[in-house]
RNA sequence: GCCCCGAUAGCUCAAUUGGAUAGAGCAACGGUCUUCUAAACCGUAGGCUACAGGUUCGAUUCCUGUUCGGGGUACCA
C-alpha cells in the first residue's frame, strides 16, 4: 500500500480520466503532479493543454469545463484554480496535511519505508585505489558518493555489500618498493636517487623508517618483495583509517591476485578463445570487442605474455555476476570511461546478461587555492590528502561537500574557503535546524509540557506550517528518485529545502507559548520535522547534533 | 580525427527528468535579537540559460551543428 500522497495523485488522475470519458472526449496522455510553487496549489495537471490540439479550443476554456465537472467532488480538495496557459491547480484542505504528523511520529525512521529492495542483493564497488599512497581529495568524492549510494540502497531494504577491489602487485607496486628502498638507503646515510617514475612523497620516508625499525639495517634490493609488502600494508591501513574517519567501512576487500591464483584469469581467457572471440596479432592476444558494441578490439594479453588490466577486470566482473548479486554498481572516475564497454562486451561474449551492471562515472575534483587551480599527482606528492581535508573541515562538512552537487559536473574545491569560512557552509544550516528543534523539545519539558500526545492537530493551519508538512510529504518521492538516479545530491537539495521551510516557520511562529493547546500541536509538528531531517542526514552519513 | 561529461546571476551551484514569472548560497547594499539558539529571518540589486538552427501548445531540459573547458581514445591502471 502506497502512502496517501500517492493515492491523492491517483485519485485526481482517475477523476480527470473519468470526466474525459463522460464528456466523450478522446483520451490523451497528461500529467498530474505535485506543484512547483505554492501559488500553483498542491497538485497540478496539464490536461487542458494536452487536450487543446484535438479539441481545437483554448486550453483555458477546456480547463473551466473540467473544473465545473469536478468542483466539490474530490475528497480533501478545497478548490480548483486555473492559471495562465491553462494549468489546473488543486488546493488541498489543511486536514490532508495534518494527517502526516501522526504517521511520521509513529513510524519514525521507517516513515514511508516500504522495503522495495527487500530480498535483493546489491554490490557497490567504490574507491578501489591501489595501495601506493594516501587517499587524495579525488578519491574522497568517490568514497562519499559510494557510501551514500549504499545507504540509499539500505534504506530501501537492499542487502548491500560495499566492496573494494585492489591490486598490490605489478609495476606500480614495484615502483613503490623501489622508492621506499631508496629512502631506506638514505636513512643509512647514502644518497640514492628515487627511481624514474617513483614516488616522492613524505610518507615514503616514514614507511622506510618503520621498515628499518622492523627489519634492521642490513636489507638490500634483493629484499624488494619485503619492501613492497611492508609499504602496501602500511599504506592500506592509512587508507582504511581515512575512510573510517568518514564513517566508511567496506565489507569485502577483493584482491586482484586471487583472480590469478584461483585460475579465474586463465579460464576467462580460455573460454573467450574457445568461443572464437580472440585472435593473435603482433604476438598479442586480442579480444573482438567491436563485435559486441565496443569501439574497437582490445589487447587482453601483451606480447610479453602479461595480461593487460582488462583481463582481470573481466574476470572480476564475471565473479560479481556469479556471486549472485541482483544489482552490481561500479563507481569510477571519469578517467575510467573507456574501460567498462570492453568489460561488458567480454561478458556478453561469454554469454552473461550485463543488464544488472550499472556503471556510475563521476567527474573530477578540481582543487583551487585562492582562485588558482592546483595540479595534483600522487607520484609527485603535490596533492592534498583526504586526511588533511578532514582535519580542516571535519567529516560532516567533507561528506556534505562531496555530494552536494551532481556527479556529472566537476567539483570545485576551494581549500581556502573550506578552511576559514566554515560558518558559511550549508551543512551547518541543516544541523542548526536540527539542533534548534531539539532545543525546543528540551525547552518544552522545562515549561512542564511533558506530554503532548493529546494535541489537536487541526490547529496546524498557518501557511508556513502547511508548506513545511508538504515538504515532509515528499520524502518518499525523493528517496525513490535517489534510488532510480543513484544521485545522492537530490537528498542534499531536499534537506536544504526542508531546513529552509523550518527556519522560516521558526522565525514567524513561536512553538512554546502560554497557549498550551497550540503549543502541543506545534510540538508534535516539530518532532515530526526533526524525524524527517534526522532520517535524511542519516542517509547522507552526516551527524544530527542536538546542540550547536 | 573519434567517444564521454560540462557550459545557467560577479563566484559556486539548483531547476522534481518537456511545463507556468529560471531559483538558492556566497559576495554587494538595507532591515530584524527584552522571546524556544541571529550558524537564523526579511528586503533590494543581479539573466539573450555559451552560440546558431530544429522538433511542439510549451525547450535550461530533446535533436543537429559551432565555440570553449575537463576526461578518454595504450601491448599504463
Amino acid at each position: 500500500m502506497r502512502n496517501f500522497e500517492e493515492q491523492m495523485l491517483q485519485t485526481i488522475q482517475k477523476m480527470l480520466t473519468d470526466t474525459l470519458a463522460g464528456l466523450g472526449w478522446e483520451p490523451v496522455p497528461f500529467m498530474v503532479e505535485r506543484s512547483r510553487k505554492s501559488n500553483f496549489g498542491h497538485v497540478s495537471s496539464n490536461i487542458a493543454l494536452a487536450l487543446a490540439k484535438n479539441q481545437k479550443r483554448r486550453p483555458q476554456d477546456i480547463a473551466e469545463e473540467l473544473k465545473a465537472a469536478l468542483e466539490g467532488k474530490i475528497g480533501g480538495v478545497e478548490k480548483i484554480e486555473i492559471l495562465s496557459p491553462g494549468f489546473m491547480n488543486f488546493f488541498f484542505l489543511p486536514a490532508y496535511f495534518q494527517e502526516f504528523i501522526p504517521r511520521i511520529r509513529a513510524q519514525k525512521a521507517d516513515f514511508q519505508r516500504e522495503g522495495t529492495g527487500r530480498g535483493k542483493k546489491v554490490q557497490v564497488e567504490f574507491v578501489s585505489a591501489n595501495p601506493t599512497g594516501p587517499l587524495t581529495i579525488g578519491h574522497g568524492r568517490q568514497a562519499v558518493l559510494g557510501d551514500a549510494i549504499a545507504r540509499i540502497f539500505e534504506w530501501h531494504g537492499y542487502d548491500v555489500t560495499r566492496e573494494y577491489y585492489f591490486n598490490d602487485a605489478g609495476r606500480q607496486m614495484r615502483m613503490l618498493g623501489l622508492s621506499v628502498y631508496a629512502r631506506y638507503r638514505e636513512l643509512l646515510g647514502e644518497t640514492l636517487e628515487i627511481p624514474e617514475g617513483g614516488y616522492e612523497g613524505e610518507y615514503i620516508s616514514e614507511i622506510a623508517q618503520h621498515y628499518m625499525e622492523r627489519y634492521g639495517k642490513g636489507r638490500s634490493e634483493k629484499d624488494l618483495d619485503t619492501f613492497i609488502d611492508h609499504a602496501s600494508k602500511e599504506i592500506f591501513i592509512t587508507i582504511q583509517d581515512s575512510l573510517k574517519r568518514l564513517g566508511i567501512v567496506h565489507d569485502v576487500y577483493y584482491n586482484e591476485k586471487d583472480l590469478y591464483s584461483s585460475g579465474k584469469i586463465d579460464s576467462v581467457l580460455a573460454e573467450l578463445k574457445e568461443k572464437g572471440y580472440t585472435y593473435e596479432e603482433g604476438g598479442a592476444v586480442w579480444f573482438k570487442a567491436s563485435e559486441f558494441g565496443a569501439e574497437k578490439d582490445r589487447v587482453l594479453v601483451k606480447n610479453t605474455g602479461e595480461p593487460t588490466y582488462r583481463l582481470p577486470d573481466i574476470a572480476y566482473h564475471r565473479e560479481k555476476i556469479l556471486r549472485g548479486f541482483d544489482l552490481i554498481v561500479d563507481i569510477f572516475g571519469a578517467d575510467h570511461h573507456a574501460t567498462y564497454p570492453d568489460v561488458k562486451a567480454a561478458l556478453s561474449a561469454l554469454g552473461y546478461d550485463t543488464s544488472s551492471i550499472r556503471v556510475l562515472l563521476h567527474q573530477f575534483v578540481t582543487l583551487t587555492q585562492d582562485g588558482e587551480k592546483v595540479k595534483m599527482s600522487t607520484r609527485k606528492a603535490n596533492f592534498v590528502t583526504l586526511d588533511e581535508l578532514i582535519d580542516i573541515a571535519g567529516p560532516d562538512v567533507v561528506r556534505y561537500f562531496y555530494i552536494m552537487r551532481n556527479m556529472d559536473s566537476h567539483l570545485n574545491f576551494d581549500i581556502a574557503l573550506a578552511q576559514k569560512q566554515t560558518d558559511e557552509n550549508p551543512v551547518f544550516y541543516l544541523q542548526y535546524a536540527h539542533a534548534r528543534m531539539c532545543n525546543i523539545l528540551v525547552h518544552s519539558s522545562e515549561k512542564h509540557i511533558d506530554s503532548y500526545e493529546d494535541a489537536d492537530l487541526s490547529l496546524l493551519s498557518e501557511p508556513e506550517i502547511i508548506e513545511l508538512i508538504g515538504i515532509m510529504a515528499e520524502f518518499r518521492d525523493v528517496m525513490d528518485l535517489c534510488l532510480t538516479s543513484l544521485e545522492p545530491m537530490y537528498m542534499t537539495n531536499y534537506l536544504y529545502r526542508l531546513a529552509t521551510a523550518f527556519h522560516k516557520f521558526y522565525s514567524v511562529h513561536r512553538v512554546v507559548t502560554e497557549d498550551i493547546a497550540l503549543s502541543k500541536a506545534r510540538l508534535q509538528l516539530i518532532e515530526a520535522v526533526k524525524i524527517i531531517l534526522a532520517n535524511g542526514l542519516r542517509i547522507l552519513g552526516i551527524s544530527a547534533p542536538e546542540k550547536m
